[in-house]
DNA sequence: GACAGGTTGTTGAACCGTAAACTAAACTGA
DNA sequence: TCAGTTTAGTTTACGGTTCAACAACCTGTC
């Protein structure tokens, strides 16, 4: 017979469980605020980075998608929407005339080049700095847990 | 002179930021599939936690919106929302008559209890379970200085 | 007691993400 | 070879979020 009862979580679990949400929240707000001032957000800016740390600055889209945790419709309309801003362009893919890859432009890298320090500064003001180093790196365990394998 | 030199992470924080990203990503998306067979998402489950612990099941909407991280534009939408599921509804508020208070129907309450046992398990399947118990307190302690003063 | 300034909550438009349908191309195997 | 299947990427429609403007109300001060 299968335990039918919920296991709930005890006081300790849930009062973790609750900064886990704020704090996330938190940090979320404060590096999408900073990154405004660049007409950037989150998902624009690591699309920069991938594409920056890339061979051409060039990425197939699906490949992509999958870096950058954005769903293949939504990284094509994310795309659109940067090309238009002269950030990235499209070019057909060589080997397989399905693909499609996305390339950085010069503006794109200038603008990475420009947003970078500030939102470095970010992440450690919301979040590296402000955390004690050792649970910094148990927070890096506990998220590597997290990410792993089955399901 | 201050300094100018934005200062990087180092190769070990980045990898831990960037499995942070990783994991509220995963975590977030285990907890809204799950959620969906029940016809709700997380912010809408975290309106219904909220009432369910408040007196009479009611609280003002913008002391609601606070405790849901959500602003008072999406809050309003979003209970006008599962007022027209019939999961809350509104009264006026009578000392304030600016104010509106928000209170969880009989069905929300119900829902919410059809829902919660589900959702521990996914919380504990996505994060509590599968991280060290010491991990786990960690984490705590950093979202808790995530969150805590100033800016 | 009136007015300046802040707060509460709503509205509507613009914007972004999601989901499903769809086109085109590439595999797969009989 | 070719029917069936899988994969890549886009399109469209819809729903949710954000943003700025707004009306209604409260609060303190002169």
């Amino acid at each position: 017979m299968t335990p039918v009862k919920p296991r709930w979580l005890n006081a300790e679990q849930q009062r973790i469980w609750r900064s886990f949400l704020n704090g996330v929240a938190r940090i979320n707000e404060r590096l999408d605020a900073e990154l405004r001032s660049f007409g950037l957000d989150l998902g624009e800016y690591e699309i920069l980075v991938h594409l920056s740390e890339a061979d051409r600055h060039m990425l197939r889209m699906s490949d992509l998608a999958e870096r950058v945790r954005q769903s293949r419709s939504r990284l094509t309309h994310t795309i659109s929407r940067m090309e238009s801003k002269g950030l990235v362009s499209r070019v057909a893919c060589p080997s397989d005339r399905r693909g499609v890859n996305a390339i950085m432009t010069e503006m794109g890298y200038q603008l990475l080049v420009k947003a970078a320090p500030s939102h470095v500064d970010s992440v450690r003001r919301a979040l590296v700095d402000r955390v004690d180093p050792a649970d910094f790196e148990a927070l890096g365990r506990a998220m590597e847990a997290v990410v792993r394998d089955p399901d």
